[in-house]
RNA sequence: GGUGGGUUGGCCGAGAGGCGAGGCAAGGGACUGCAAAUCCCUCUACACCGGUUCAAAUCCGGUACCCACCUCCA
């Protein structure tokens, strides 16, 4: 089976084919650093994760671009309201979305360039567009001219003639109330780059338009983002760069949002749903198999219940795995991570994941069943499977260091400790002081340490 | 007004004409001194009304409710 994927301009899922044999490119719309990132925005960034492991996986050389764009009004203004510099705020809330992206797992993107580094790549875009009649200056900014674009909202579906214009758009002088503003004329104590249509700063969309060009060249392979940025942003986007002559994106990608309450995540719900807070209360590794594990393109309603949920079946996982390595010993380090076909399969239509960690989970029963049969072939089988599996989702224990509450010499300390009332339970077990026995069992439990009796011994691993 | 999406069992979530994904929870069984873990079994579904078909959760028509985009948004 081929790798098909849905393309929103398709409105439907095609074989993905790119450009250059064995190479790709992607490029993700990332932050507009203007506050924190919520669990809604790093579901982007876990999804093209996930795209971006997959393209991997299947052999391709991924340019991975995701930008930053750390000028726009509500920088400009959330710096005015801070008294802080536009460039801090930008600073602030990027080095937020980074720890974000890392605490979750997310592959750092091959590069990762900024709004404001690109304005010669700007205005060398504007011209091309004015100098082919598709973009014009007026007061010292310069708009699009949507008329002058056919293909105007072909991604977003959108007639132009339908839409409801905005407020603002019997804005002086436009050619048209849709057309969009690339570049704005300066404002008092606003920033500024000179440039020859006069001092001014970018709007929205023509960042993306330049960079992505600079990176990836005029015609690439995969645009993504959130759904909420099919328009305008996209639609914008492509009417910019197809306008001056580029390709553009083969395909455009979106992922749905995340719902709380039923409703979009937006950034008026308080804090509480900050990555940074959210992973305080959660691991992190749970949030990650949570995100991962519901279908990129439908909408997931969130809530800490759902994700606690969803740490159960992960637990499974992980116990499935610590008790493979346990009985595989040496063994272990030298198994081969060989992935089911039909997980394959499933990652091929459109990033089945749902699918995939169903297969995940019939793997681990199987596993599990060979564990108690002590078929260490079937064991090692399935382990690797298991392992090829997670690494595609990004979820491979090596890449998540077990969270036991400390460091490698408190755990020593803490095993030891654990180890020596394991044997006093173990003798009172063996003179059938059973109280006595259970007595030690739920002094640790209440400490967090959960025991469970094996075949070759007692085992205590921390609650999570 | 225009456009797009959704409604699946106690819950989370796949699927998209015919063998009931998977997980969580619940109940029963095996194992265990007991527990835990594990395995086996069981239960509960496709918003509503019509239609097409030998066969519909899946296709067609309609209804209801929900959400989103068209203004900043992952």
């Amino acid at each position: 089976m081929a790798l098909s994927l849905y393309d929103t301009s398709a409105r439907t899922q095609r074989e993905f084919v790119s450009i250059e044999p064995g190479k790709t490119g992607i490029y993700l719309c990332g932050a507009t650093v203007q506050a924190p990132p919520h669990v809604g925005h790093i579901r982007s960034g876990v999804a093209f994760d996930v795209l971006r492991r997959w393209l991997i996986a299947r052999g391709y050389d991924v340019t991975f671009i995701r930008n930053v764009t750390d000028i726009d009004d509500k920088i400009i203004n959330n710096g005015k309201a801070q008294a802080i510099p536009y460039w801090l705020v930008a600073m602030n809330n990027e080095r937020a979305f980074t720890d974000a992206y890392n605490v979750l797992g997310c592959l750092p993107p091959t590069y990762e360039p900024r709004a404001t580094g690109h304005i010669t790549e700007m205005v060398t875009i504007m011209q091309r567009l004015i100098e082919a009649g598709h973009a014009y200056q007026l007061n010292g900014d310069v708009y699009f001219d949507v008329k002058s674009f056919t293909k105007y909202g072909n991604l977003s579906g959108q007639k132009p003639d339908d839409m409801v214009s905005s407020a603002d758009s019997e804005a002086m002088g436009k050619r048209d109330p849709r057309d969009f503003a690339m570049w704005k004329s300066v404002k008092p104590g606003e920033p500024s780059w000179p440039t020859p249509f006069g001092d001014g700063r970018p709007g929205w969309h023509i960042e993306c338009s330049a960079m992505a060009h600079k990176y990836l060249g005029a015609n690439f392979d995969i645009h993504g983002g959130g759904l909420d940025l099919i328009f305008p942003h996209h639609e914008n986007e492509i009417a910019q760069s197809q306008a001056a002559g580029d390709g553009f994106a083969n395909y455009w990608m979106h992922n749905a949002w995340v719902t709380t309450a039923g409703e979009k995540m937006s950034k008026s719900l308080g804090n509480s749903l900050l990555v940074s807070e959210v992973v305080k209360r959660i691991r992190p590794v749970d949030l990650r198999y949570y995100l991962v594990s519901v279908h990129y393109r439908s909408m997931l309603e969130y809530s800490d219940a759902s994700v606690q949920e969803a740490g159960q079946a992960f637990r499974r996982i992980e116990g499935f795995i610590a008790r493979a390595q346990e009985f595989l010993g040496a063994q272990a380090a030298t198994v081969e991570e060989l992935r089911p076909q039909q997980f394959d399969d499933a990652m091929d239509d459109d990033l089945s994941v749902a699918q995939g960690c169903a297969v995940i989970h019939e793997t681990i029963r199987a596993g599990n069943a060979a564990l108690t049969a002590q078929n260490s072939s079937d064991v090692a089988a399935a382990y690797g499977a298991v392992l090829g599996m997670l690494d595609v989702l990004g979820l491979h224990p090596r890449d998540w260091p077990k969270s036991t509450g400390g460091d490698d010499q408190t755990t020593e300390v803490i095993d030891g400790l654990v180890h020596a009332l394991l044997e006093q339970r173990q003798d009172a077990r063996a003179r059938k002081d059973f109280e006595a026995a259970d007595a030690i069992r739920d002094g640790l439990d209440a400490m967090g340490i959960r025991i469970e009796d094996t075949p070759q011994g007692a085992r205590w691993t921390l609650e999570q």
